[in-house]
DNA sequence: AAGTTTCCCTA
DNA sequence: GTAGGGAAACTTG
């Protein structure tokens, strides 16, 4: 017995007679069709639905705010005079000794479920009823009996449910309304006669015979709801049917129902509800509507329920504020760090517990890769996937004939259902003719379509969920399969949000950290080198081991790492901001960018041309032939024969030519004009190297024969402040300084009848520093529009803005960077080409100006020190471990970096809240348009030339908002947006 | 053939 | 001073 029960007083209500309403809620059935219906649906959409603590809370608001509407207003015919919440029992009913495979084929509920039943009951009792179970009994034996008393006092009576199997219970006093959101309906005889085909009364001999698979109830195999209704229209009932089942006509079914006739028996007593239930708690008992508004509140509180807090505080007149969340039931501020001894109320052991407790099971549990099955036949491949149909979840991953999803073919698929449980199916290996596989390594293996046909519907259920390590590789090569997986989760983003700054997060890494356990290795299969082969072209059995391995092994991880999501609570920011993007980026590199080839090729010829021009010119200044792109070649010939004064040393002790060394010769007033022609030959040469080499004679390399678009590869997980990473190729860092540069940038074009829309954020960085420094200054800069480098001139040189001179200005910027970049005198000095002497002027007048930004910068680096990590303002972690072990000179890098991270990490995790909402935004508009790229504070949209404005009002408008619900930012988010034919003209 | 260094492109 | 990716040269195995 709960701790609390006894504190729950139910209320007397008024006597049972014909005034009387009775509602019956069938707490169970709407707390899972609740989670399937609707809060899984928002959850992909990326709304949160977890309290701070990580504890998931979807389905408790989802279940209070349709009982609170249904105290408050009652239904489509008035309200209730007594009220009921029912629930089955765990565990085991009745029914069980009957057949034992009664719902045998149940999944176990989800995991973000589990937590929230004791969490419902809670919410039932601060409703001020009781929650009703009993043991050995389901929830609806308890409705049945409850209905059977309250017949007889003429009292009306509402099942609040849709469950069809509550249906035989209809009758004149007694009807149905399902509550769905959405979908409430009243169901009365007229909707069961539709349903079943009869009337409620002969309901149960309709389902005796038809059966019903969820809940495993057999029937008679071949007889369905409709043949079902025709035979109990024309023998009245089950028994009377079997008696006289000889009348059959038709030859298969008579002898079903002969052969079939105990299991009809049997379904008939599993179906038929039982209506004398000696109950704990008699219908007089039942509670009354009325809400004590304070104890809801407190449990709202708890629940960190904000509409309903305040919906229930305006309904009663209470001032919110005045009431304290039940404590019992509230998080306990920090999360647990520490996985020890920790307890929920009820005694149980917690998310944290469980986490610890799982990582020793699993440890103990040895990986043997020779145990693994090779899947050979499509039979074999649908045992398994029912298998994981019934548990409900599974490890998975494909293997494929590139590293490139957008040009990888599915060779083969393994699955893990339970550490050690794991196969591969072989689809698509083939024999070379130069290897010798044996005859042991025949090719039996499932056809390739006929294994992804089984696959899809699994892959797209979102009652099963998928476990992978990076799904989004896998996600991206089924979705040009045309499959769309539903009901992920990945592996290496569990790690992300929990340990970003930890190591790194691929797989290999994450089985020996945390299962100490060594993978094999790609290239132990496949070889290495120029003897690389596809994954096609692997000996089956070797593939086995290697796939089914990473499919168990991402399995363990799975089952030790998500545990720890609550335990640390991180709940929220692996389901906000890492889970949804996996779609989101897949899509956009499904989409890809257009970009013209031929543009590219015209600036390579035009490059090269130059190139030629300048070597020749650069041989006779340096009066002989070298190669100009080797450092080493270019000093000794710098720096020796020609004695150039030799500037700056590398960290290795060479000589450096970088650009900063050949500006500076070329400024060196010691030189002669003919001396500088030779550093600004060789510049000039760096940059359109640097250009063709890198970009244009690159870049067509990248176009997809079939798309003619280049599809880049978004990594997730690899960038510790959150931001994504772009490769292969990286389009991140295409040029835009200069005009040379910016003529790459023309090549990336919008398709045909389309336009290119470039958003982005205006001082996103500056503007987040603000806001967590909470520095009015910046802010009210920022609230007033004005040019924030300026004025932060203004405020430091004393210059009135409207007349600030360019190059104070310029000082100001670099400051104002610095500032992000956690300055330092050493680093400002460098980039403005000052003594550092005066560079620490700057910095120290700057904080004289600016003390928050001082005091921010001091808590960030006492805050990385003692708990180890720093956050973003969306409560993402940045651990920081080499800050306890680094050596005094090298902590300063550590401490700049925990003073930036919360500034860079809070943008990036604002520009993933607006990408994860702008497909869904720009459908709704009714748009047509789609995200191609991210460029940390911008994103690319390419539009219907006729959808443009509409198009970038959505965009701007979901930008600027993206912050929103979750946390308020205290300076506007100024996005600016523009469409163009190219890039170069959009942004 | 694989790993490291230098340089340079982006926000 | 922050965060990345990548080409080419160079070094090491």
């Amino acid at each position: 017995m709960s701790k609390r029960s006894t504190s729950a007083s139910p209320k007397h209500a008024p006597a049972l007679d014909e005034s009387a309403h009775i509602y019956l809620i069938d707490g169970s059935a709407y707390i899972f069709r609740a989670y399937f219906a609707m809060f899984k649906a928002s959850q992909a959409r990326g709304a949160s639905f977890t309290r701070s603590d990580g504890t998931p809370t979807g389905a408790v608001m989802t279940f209070c705010n349709m009982l609170w509407k249904l105290l408050r207003e009652g239904l489509d015919d008035g309200k209730p005079t007594h009220v009921g919440v029912v629930f089955d029992h765990s565990g085991e009913s009745f029914r069980n000794e009957i057949y034992d495979a009664y719902k045998a084929n149940r999944d176990e509920p989800p995991e973000e479920l589990v937590p929230q039943f004791p969490l419902i009951r809670e919410a039932v009792r601060a409703f001020g009823l009781t929650p009703i179970e009993q043991e050995g009994y389901e929830a609806d034996d308890l409705i049945a009996t409850y209905v059977a008393q309250a017949k007889g006092t003429g009292a009306e009576i509402t099942i609040v449910s849709g469950d069809k199997d509550l249906m035989q219970l209809v009758g004149d006093d007694v009807s149905m309304y399902d509550p769905m959101p959405g979908n409430e309906r009243r169901i009365g005889r007229d909707e069961v006669v539709k349903k079943f085909g009869v009337g409620p009364d002969k309901v149960v001999e309709v389902q005796a015979l038809a059966g019903d698979s969820t809940d495993n109830i057999p029937g008679i195999p071949g007889i369905g709801v409709k043949t079902a209704a025709q035979l109990i229209e024309q023998f009245g009932d089950v028994e009377t049917l079997l008696e006289r089942a000889g009348e059959i006509k038709q030859n298969k079914r008579r002898e079903n129902v002969i052969q079939y006739a105990e299991q009809a028996r049997i379904s008939r007593k599993l179906v038929e509800l039982d209506s004398e239930v000696p109950l704990e708690h008699p219908l007089e008992e039942l509670g009354s509507p009325e809400v004590d508004g304070k104890k809801l509140i407190a449990f709202c509180k708890a629940m960190e329920f904000t509409t309903l807090t305040k919906r229930v505080a305006d309904a009663y007149g209470l001032d919110m504020d005045k009431v304290a969340a039940d404590e019992s039931l509230a998080p306990d501020g920090e999360p647990a760090e520490d996985a020890d001894d920790d307890e929920t109320t009820d005694g149980a052991p917690g998310p944290a517990h469980l986490a610890t407790h799982r990582a020793k099971a699993i440890r103990d549990i040895p990986i043997d890769r020779d145990a693994y099955e090779t899947v050979t036949t499509l039979e074999r491949l649908n045992e398994w996937l029912a298998r994981a149909r019934e548990q409900g979840y599974f490890a998975f991953d494909i293997e494929t004939t590139s590293l490139s999803a957008m040009r990888a073919e599915v060779v083969g698929v393994s699955m893990a259902l339970k550490p050690g449980e794991a196969c591969y199916v072989p689809m698509a290996h083939r024999k070379a003719d130069e290897l010798d596989f044996g005859d042991a390594n025949g090719l039996a293996q499932v056809p390739r379509d006929a294994a992804l046909e089984a696959l899809k519907p699994v892959l797209e259920d979102d009652g099963i969920l998928k476990i992978g390590q990076n799904l989004k590789y896998d996600y991206l090569v089924l979705l040009g399969l045309g499959i769309e997986m539903r009901a992920i989760d990945d592996t290496m983003l569990i790690s992300y949000a929990l340990d970003t700054g930890r190591g790194t997060h691929g797989m290999d890494e994450l089985a020996r950290r945390h299962l100490g356990h060594t993978c094999i290795t790609y290239k132990e299969v496949a070889g290495t080198g120029k003897a690389q082969v596809t994954f096609d072209l692997v000996p089956i059995d070797k593939a086995t081991a290697y796939a089914a391995e990473d499919a168990d092994v991402t399995l363990r991880l799975w089952l030790m790492l998500k545990p720890r999501l609550a335990a640390e609570g991180m709940t929220a920011v692996y389901e906000t901001l890492e889970r949804p993007m996996v779609p989101v980026l897949a899509r956009m590199e499904h989409y890809g960018i257009k970009v013209d080839r031929d543009a590219l090729s015209r600036l390579s010829g035009d490059f090269a041309q130059k190139l030629g021009a300048l070597e020749s010119e650069i041989y006779e200044l340096a009066g002989e032939e070298f190669n100009i792109g080797s450092t080493k070649q270019l000093a000794d010939l710098l720096f020796g024969k020609l004695g150039y004064p030799g500037g700056r040393k590398t960290k290795t002790g060479a000589w450096s030519t970088g650009a900063r060394v050949l500006e500076d010769l070329v400024a060196d007033e010691s030189l002669t004009e003919a001396q500088r022609q030779l550093p600004i030959k060789l510049l000039e040469w760096r940059q359109l190297s640097k250009l063709k080499n890198t970009y244009t004679d690159t870049l067509p390399d990248y176009i997809h024969p079939d798309t003619g678009r280049i599809h880049t590869s978004y990594s997730l997980g690899s960038v510790r402040t959150g931001r994504l990473a772009s490769t292969e190729p990286n389009l991140q860092n295409i040029p835009i300084r200069t005009r040379e540069g910016r003529q790459i940038r023309t090549a990336f074009v919008a398709q045909d009848g389309h336009k290119l829309i470039s958003a982005d954020y205006s001082q996103i960085e500056l503007r987040v520093l603000a806001h967590i420094a909470d520095i009015q200054a910046l802010k009210r800069a920022f609230a007033e529009g004005l040019d924030i480098h300026a004025m932060t001139a203004s405020e430091m040189f004393g210059f009135p803005i409207e007349k600030m001179p360019p190059e104070i200005r310029s000082r100001a910027k670099a400051i104002n960077f610095g500032i992000i970049y956690g300055i330092s005198a050493f680093g400002l000095a460098q980039q403005l080409g000052i003594p550092r002497s005066e560079a620490g002027e700057y910095i120290k007048k700057y904080f004289e100006r600016f003390p928050g930004i001082r005091d921010y910068m001091e808590e960030m680096k006492a805050e990385a020190h003692d708990k180890g990590y720093v956050r973003t303002i969306f409560g993402r972690k940045i651990h920081f471990p080499e800050l306890e072990t680094a050596t005094q000179a090298a902590r300063g890098n550590f401490e700049r970096a925990a003073i930036n991270a919360p500034i860079q990490g809070s943008a990036a995790d604002i520009l993933r809240r607006a990408m994860i909402r702008m497909p869904d935004a720009l459908a709704e508009a009714g748009l047509s348009a789609r995200m191609l790229l991210q460029v940390h504070d911008e994103l690319i949209i390419e539009a219907r030339e006729d959808e443009v404005e509409p198009t970038i009002d959505t965009a701007v408008q979901i930008m600027s908002a993206a912050n929103e619900p979750a946390v308020d930012v205290s300076v506007p988010l100024k996005v600016d947006a523009r469409a163009a034919d190219n890039w170069d003209d959009a942004h």
